[in-house]
RNA sequence: GGAGAGGUGACAGAGUGGUCGAAUGUGCGUGAUUGGAAAUCACGUGUACCCGCAAGGGUACCGGGGGUUCGAAUCCCCCCCUCUCCGCCA
């Protein structure tokens, strides 16, 4: 949520910032609901400020006496206005913190124009997607796929999405998780495990509700979702509290496994490894002081890609522009893997500063040394990384000529071999 | 899941219908005292919103929501959470 100060002062630089996103809100509206907000609040407030001046006075009165029977049916009737005027605020109150999630963040200055994806900028590009071996196949098409990952008994089980990884291929997936926390702890993040349910009220401080109920599953009869990320569990960790200013920047990671519906998705973009309702991520967090944000987002950003180039995996960032940013974010980079089967960019990461647009709808504050009072921290998130992808392209890239995969050195520790085999 | 107890400010803890944003203690801050510190003393010390250039003024908040009442931290209803015992169980 934006500032509604901001909004009420500076309409024009919000004006802008929603044109710039190329999204369309009606900023006046939300202006008019604010001021009679403003006016009804008044009077309100100065209804309920006579209330407390009587009952002070009726406090030293005899009850029975005929002036005390007086101020009651004098004040009956102030109740009563009280009542309504509430029953208004509440109703205005709610369309006005309607309006205002309507609201987009303010994309930051280094932010391109733009409206599609094709205007997004490569930022860089790193590794060689030529390099990657001639006989390179879509990872669903190598010989024996099927038996180390499993969607057909997923199906059977779950559903579609839901695949079984066997043998090496779970054990791909450990070591992909294992290497990913230790090079995520090495950068200095603190490893956690949070629960992978969450109420209500945490996927509405992160933005999943209300809209987006449809993505997540939801638990019948507690209902609870089942974390569509790490971040709605993660970011919510400090929902409602305020924190030193010398803990800052708070850096945390969680591998979860996801859950997302997906609902509507089909085509080759979601086949084999590309696109699941079930799978294994590592987010980053960052609580930050809002001066040091975005150098902040740039090292979560570089902590992300250090583990392709790790991994040796071609990569390119992008930046995303304007119109294809997302409603929350002030400054996002994607992260995308070369995957020499499919030859495509995959999208492995996505690197975030919410600045204190989330903060505020959580509540996430910290006590600023200079003033005393609390201020709102900044917020930012990535992927470091996702799983699926990372492995569709390991799988691909990597696939030798004898069928056979080669594990990548920084992988070989945890995987306790050189080589991967489908036989 | 059953029975019982309880949720008040940074923490502990009083407060069962009115003058309570809330006693007291601890902590924290400033000052006094001291060579310095401890101890002691004095004063101060929540959050949010509204009005105001400001000084300042106002309103709300005692787990959350609703109700009763002229008036609710206090009474009633629903929900959430914590603790103890029992049951069940990785």
């Amino acid at each position: 949520m934006l500032d509604p100060k901001l909004l009420r002062e500076s309409p024009d630089l919000v004006r802008a910032a929603i044109a710039k996103k190329h999204l369309q809100v009606d900023v006046d509206a939300v202006l008019a609901i604010d001021a009679s907000w403003r006016s009804l609040l008044q009077e309100t407030e100065s209804l309920r400020a006579s209330q407390k001046t009587a009952n002070t006075a009726m406090a030293a009165l005899p009850k029975g006496s005929p002036e005390f029977i007086a101020k009651v049916a004098e004040m009956k009737a102030v109740s009563a206005k009280v009542k309504d005027h509430d029953a208004r605020l509440k109703e205005i109150e709610d369309r006005f913190r309607q309006a205002m999630l309507s609201v987009p963040n303010l994309p930051h200055a280094s932010v391109p124009e733009g409206r599609t994806p094709e205007e997004n900028v490569v930022f860089s590009t790193h590794g060689d997607p030529a390099s990657v071996s001639a006989h390179a196949v879509a990872h669903w098409e190598i010989p024996g796929f099927d038996r180390l990952f499993d969607f057909a008994r997923g199906a059977k089980v779950t559903g579609a999405g839901f695949p079984f990884y066997v043998g090496d291929g779970a054990r791909l997936v450990r070591a992909l998780l294992q290497f990913f926390l230790e090079e995520d702890t090495r950068a200095g993040y603190v490893e956690v495990s949070p629960p992978i349910f969450v109420n209500a009220a945490s996927a509405t401080a992160t933005g999943q509700l209300p809209d987006k109920e449809g993505q997540m599953y939801e638990t019948t009869p507690d209902h609870l979702y089942a974390v569509p990320t790490a971040e709605v569990p993660l970011t919510n960790f400090f929902r409602d509290e305020i924190l030193e200013e010398s803990a800052l920047p708070v850096l945390r990671c969680a591998y979860t496994p996801c859950f997302r519906r997906e609902a509507g998705s089909y085509g080759k973009d979601v086949r084999g490894l590309n696109r699941l309702h079930q799978f294994d991520k590592v987010e980053l967090l960052k609580w930050v002081h809002p001066s040091t944000s975005y150098v902040e987002l740039d090292k979560l950003r570089d902590d992300a890609e250090r583990m392709l180039r790790k991994l040796g995996l071609p990569y390119r960032v992008l930046l995303m522009c304007g119109g294809d940013l997302g409603f929350a974010q002030s400054k996002k980079y994607d992260l995308e893997v070369w995957s020499g089967g499919q030859k495509r960019w995959l999208e492995v990461s996505s690197c975030s500063n919410f600045e204190a647009f989330q903060a505020r709808r959580a509540q996430i504050r910290f006590r600023s040394k200079e003033t005393g009072k609390p201020e709102l921290v900044h917020t930012l998130n990535g992927s470091g990384l996702a799983v699926p992808r990372v492995l569709a392209a390991l799988l691909e890239n990597n696939l030798q000529p004898d069928g056979r995969v080669r594990i990548p050195d920084a992988l070989v520790p945890h995987f306790g071999k050189e080589y991967l085999s489908f036989a």
